[in-house]
DNA sequence: AATTAGCACTCAACCACCTCGAGTGCTAAA
DNA sequence: TTTAGCACTCGAGGTGGTTGAGTGCTAATT
């Protein structure tokens, strides 16, 4: 189906790639006579017409009906995308506007990501994502705490991947700096560096007793570290410009929209999607049509790239448009931010190697 | 236009109310036949269509076109809501899945509130939003900071409202604990409830100079402050079930709806119009159709009613939906799930009034 | 052998026309 | 005051015809 193409020359490589340029353009099936005006192409609509007949018995185009023009297939694009296709020269505009955002210094993760899935929205006019994959908290290295109130404090929980978690926890009982502290301490020092099954009401019991009194908060706070190790939690997905798909015919129709809204909403199967792919490809991924496992999604194509800080995956950004695409640009867009992000993310100075060797 | 309903007699106020929940629940222009299966109108179809000439004539019913049923007209939707009609009665099943959500017990707004519009949304079958409105933050008046790691710490602000946010800063040079405490020192001494324009440059010099060395986090400090003061921020806004309006054939018009999501994606025209109703309305408030005064929801009604913590208005929650909507069921969801929250926040111990006369 | 002109054929899109029926307003009878 | 009866309106939906872009095939041309 996707046979690297070889049995192409270049005459077919040639009118397959001006059928998809103008697909793409026009949004409507490409015939013999429209790809006579391609200077490029210096052939009578009759020649054209029979290397149509022939790139369509090879799987890379379709026909909507008798009579209409041609139309990619998927394995038409999937070709295109791994041969045919010329990199995208950004323009001066679409440069400075991704520099604003290397500019911005962003450090936290979650507002980085959101400002870029606006951007790339802004650019490509598709929907864009930004994902947090869940990684596994599987477990908090280090615990602090902060007294807001008298009633009220914060726990930082900071994980084995380098995330920093907070909840803030109401007692009933007045809490001051001192058992505070204390607390602190003791879940540095028996909570800590644990899984949540190693986390055994035992545990819990040592430390209610070494506090005298004022235990009544403990529970609350085991139960909030239970929670945020459980939880299947950090699997985190925002998203830009779904109204910019209404624009393209492919989502007129309402039903097989709202599948797909359904679904980036859900968040749940996207994560999994991207989670799925191939951990080990740096670059762009473009899954088109039904190359995305979901059902819903097999009218759509998401080209997503993954973000590495420090050689791990934390995040990634991506976009989702119609199977007709125009993957040049997207798959550069994509490709130049995930970079970005991911050269901004090394530069502030690295977290990881950092942790779980400090004090503690 | 609106004129309290005191002209309507008993029986065109009968007939206006079938009128009305027979096309929510049908979608369809109803006719004066339809209306006579009605048992509670035992009325001829010719006696009914006199009535309903006369409701038309008084603005509270359309006709698509000449020779159609009658549609309700936004009076018509508006004298409904204010006199027509009954309380919904949740069922069971409604009722547990709302006190589902009080049990959660989530202490911070944001995740409450994030789970309150799943729910809404899930309950009534629209779009529900979530919205933390743009409090001024106008001083923080407490400052707090945690080390995360020799060259990232973490800077906590609590401001007038008790209103907690953090945020990350990076540093090129080592930090510790002292020079950490230093900082948070001269912050709650120099810094803390000042308004932006309070904060002048020799301020920050005055910081410097406490400084032997080491100041060079304090500017990018300096800068995260001023743009938590400075930016609109705050003003948050989470939805849910999106594509549930796509159910409805109002929306099957692809250009309207995508205004519509444009201006949810937008955020800042739906903040607005919330923050500037009416404040002093505690109960649910409905902006049916051009109510509402963006052109792009003149044909969708809100539903909102917001939400008080210790007399003071912490967010609210809200849905969106057709002109033709279940307004019993829609109000009374909105209703109980804001009462719930305000609740929720209520009984997790006050914070407002013990920020400030604290230590600091 | 490869290319092209020519031609018959196909089929969605468009339009004009028609029928159907739900629903109306009005009038006159009850 | 209510109701039966009737002529009328008008969108929805179906039919049939035309148009034209596009095809595949064949035969002529290079």
């Amino acid at each position: 189906m996707q046979g690297g193409g070889s049995e192409l020359n270049e005459r077919k490589k040639l009118i397959l790639k001006a059928i998809i340029e103008a697909h793409v353009k026009e949004g409507e099936p490409v015939g013999s006579k429209y790809l006579t005006q391609n200077k490029q192409i210096a052939l009578s609509s009759a020649t054209i017409r029979n290397e149509m007949a022939e790139l369509e018995s090879l799987g890379y185009l379709e026909q909507p009906y008798t009579s209409a023009g041609r139309v990619p297939s998927e394995s038409g694009y999937r070709f295109y995308v791994n041969s045919l296709m010329q990199k995208y020269r950004m323009s001066q505009n679409e440069l400075a506007r991704m520099n604003a955002l290397a500019k911005s210094r962003l450090a936290e993760i979650d507002r980085l990501l959101e400002s870029a899935t606006r951007l790339a929205a802004g650019l490509t006019n598709y929907t864009s994502i930004a994902i947090k994959p869940k990684q596994s908290t599987a477990v908090i290295t280090k615990f602090k705490t902060v007294l807001l109130d008298k009633h009220l404090f914060m726990l930082v929980m900071i994980d084995g991947m380098g995330n920093i978690k907070t909840r803030q926890i109401t007692s009933d009982e007045e809490i001051n700096e001192e058992t505070l502290a204390h607390l602190e301490n003791e879940l540095n020092a028996r909570i800590a560096n644990k899984r949540i099954d190693e986390i055994t009401v035992s545990l819990v019991m040592e430390i209610e007793r070494s506090f005298g009194e004022g235990e009544g908060i403990i529970s609350s706070v085991i139960k909030t570290v239970c929670e945020t190790l459980g939880e299947p939690e950090g699997g985190d997905l925002k998203m830009a410009g779904v109204n910019h798909l209404l624009e393209y015919p492919e989502f007129s129709d309402a039903r097989e929209f709202k599948e797909l809204l359904g679904v980036l909403e859900e968040k749940r199967d996207i994560l999994k999607l991207v989670s799925d792919s191939d951990l080990d490809e740096d670059g762009p991924q473009v899954l088109i049509g039904s190359e995305n496992v979901l059902e819903e999604m097999k009218n759509s194509t998401m080209v997503f790239q993954k973000i590495k800080s420090n050689g791990k995956v934390v995040g990634a950004i991506g976009i989702i448009g119609p199977r007709r695409m125009d993957y040049s640009k997207v798959i550069s867009t994509v490709e130049y931010i995930a970079q970005n992000i991911s050269l901004m993310l090394n530069s502030s100075l690295s977290l990881p190697e950092a942790f779980g060797e400090d004090e503690n």
